[in-house]
DNA sequence: TTGTATGCGTTATCAC
DNA sequence: GTGATAACGCATACAA
């Protein structure tokens, strides 16, 4: 018979000196009395299972307690069992030195929450800060150790996120996005906010409307055209000639006074700007006004889908929608907490906000009658 | 002899449907027709260590290539008995509904830090939020799943910190803080700050100076003081009678323009105010300067040991310092990381940055000459 | 240079 | 009701 050596921790770094390591269930156990199997069924508090007296339950209650035992969310993962962790990956980084760039809207709604959920949540740091996941495929792997993962921003690299979505690991990205299929996704209804605003202009006697929008085919960019062209045919009879969409990579240097001008002799009477990273189309469309001198709302209705950028925060408020940013964190996290425990995906749809705004009034025809 | 029977999967739940399970290092082991062990080694890529044949080495990338292989990262860490996490907790909601509040500065610093040394964060979801650890005491205790815990705000629970603090659990409060014993933290260097701008006013030949300043005994508060009258001692003789320090429970109700005409009188030329979370002390000097119809900087320089107050933002600069919010989050990172490595905590004190704004000048007498 | 054995902390099963 | 015990996937000490 040979008795197997006592080794020296086999698997495992030396524990740094001076600190103690984080108690376990074994040592819970111990000082309860019990086995760590028995911590294990009391701390898990199942309903059904082997049924356990109160005295024990108690014991082992405040052993853990004077203890301060927390387990460890590796091995609770490991053992196929949940650790109440939602992950948070983004592409850029987090907390960007400017605030304006920030997820945080989103990440207001995303920890209230998750905070009402139980769920603590973990910042995977994202590749681009050049630090934990920079190095390659690994990155999005991390993930992992969380029982989900949100995804924030568009430059997820699809490869690495069909391979969490093909793992059947729950991943919900903020944002709506096709790519890769099967993954799911929680946002705006720009469809039906766009198609509000139009509705909007409409009632108040609009019946020729310009929609400007930048030369993408971004999700959040058609679905703003298809409420528009929605809301246009529910009114009546579309845009003149050239059609109702007037659409340029650079608007701010395509859409000219003249052609502004232009328009209107053609019986248009709205415009409509889309809202999109820089703010183009919206600020294309204040100059051009302006230039032309042309009186909003008396003699044009304006509406922006969306908000205005920064720099034109100060100006009159636009007719417009809001996104509702901390309502679509709290979707997200939503959904996510159901797929983690394997329901069905919720509403990816959130609906947006209608700004009444002081852009937009009767048309003249209307209004000087 | 007695054969083990076969037992289904202990230890895991059955795993969802239309799950693929991920190939393990077992898997690209037979694969490679190789141990685990030395899938293990080669992927690890250790630079000390058994060195591995080249052959051995391409028969197993090419195996786990194949196979798509991806490390668990939960496995990975239960073995290396480190998380990689580092926590965050803070008393309020790490992320409040009003911007001003938040410790987004902060946390630029620490999501920064903490990628470059590749750790990823876990937010804690605070007690405020009423949410996953609102309940009592057992609230603190969570954060011991990370590495160790970063700290935020003023309100965190004394015993309870102690608690953490003397089973050696790697803690860092964001702030100066004197208790519980032992308790490492990161803060601004107030002293030197406050004496910087005190000597800036000295060299620019003011002599007869006072403090402006709240009734709190915040080490922030006496700090700021204790560099003030540093800087003080080391221009000459210091403030007429009454003191060089007025300190007002409400100093907009007591710091009256007759009081601020009566030190001009007796020869003060200038004003500094600390700041606090109101920012009372710096619009108390404005409104009473404002009202006594001084001019500033002709008639007397004014000061702001920190930045004003949300309100005050628009106004003119205030000669100063700014507190490096960022820098000490990534300070506080940093000494975490350490005390997480087994290693001397980093230096606790951050410089702050002088300002030197536009509300100083040389004192009247000087100027007028 | 490679394989064998063991442990990390947890959950779940089965016998007592 | 309770206590062994296997297994999750990986990393390391040690033997071969």
């Amino acid at each position: 018979m040979e008795e197997p050596r006592k080794r020296a921790r086999p698997g495992r770094a030396p524990a740094p000196a001076g600190r103690t390591a984080r108690p376990r269930q074994a040592e819970v156990a111990r000082l309860a009395g019990v086995s760590q199997a028995t911590v294990s069924l009391v701390l898990a508090d199942k309903r059904q299972g082997p049924a356990i007296s109160e005295e024990t339950r108690q014991k082992v209650l405040e052993a853990a307690r004077s203890l301060g035992y927390v387990p460890d969310p590796a091995a609770r993962r490991l053992a196929a069992a949940r650790n109440n962790l939602l992950g948070v990956f983004s592409f850029t980084a987090t907390f960007p030195t400017d605030v304006q760039h920030s997820y945080y809207p989103f990440l207001v709604g995303v920890e209230r929450e998750a905070a009402e959920r139980g769920y603590d949540l973990v910042l995977f740091t994202g590749s681009s800060t050049g630090g934990a996941g920079a190095a390659g495929p690994d990155a999005l792997n991390r993930v992992r150790l969380a029982d989900g993962c949100l995804f924030l921003g568009r430059h997820a690299p699809a490869q690495e996120l069909r391979r969490l979505v093909a793992d059947g690991f729950p991943v919900v990205h903020l944002g709506r996005r096709d790519e890769p299929e099967g993954l799911h996704w929680v946002g705006a209804d720009y469809v039906s906010a766009a198609r509000e605003v139009v509705d909007h202009l409409a009632a108040l006697g609009h019946r020729r409307m310009v929609l400007i929008r930048e030369d993408d085919e971004a999700p959040a960019s058609t679905d703003r055209e298809q409420g528009f062209l929605e809301g246009l045919e529910a009114a009546g009879p579309a845009g003149g000639p050239g059609g109702a969409v007037f659409r340029s990579a650079d608007p701010e240097r395509d859409l000219t006074p003249e052609r502004l001008r232009s328009w209107l002799a053609d019986g248009v009477t709205a415009f409509v700007a889309e809202e999109t990273d820089t703010g183009a189309a919206w600020r294309a469309l204040r100059r051009a006004v302006a230039e032309a001198g042309i009186d909003c709302p008396r003699e044009a209705s304006l509406a922006l889908l969306g908000s205005p950028p920064a720099d034109l925060a100060d100006g009159p408020e636009p007719t417009g929608f809001d996104i509702p940013r901390t309502r679509l964190g709290a979707a997200a996290v939503r959904m996510l907490a159901a797929l983690v425990a394997g329901e069905e995906a919720t509403e990816p749809l959130v609906a947006c906000t209608f700004r009444p705004g002081v852009t937009s009034g009767p048309p003249p025809a209307i209004a000087d009658r």
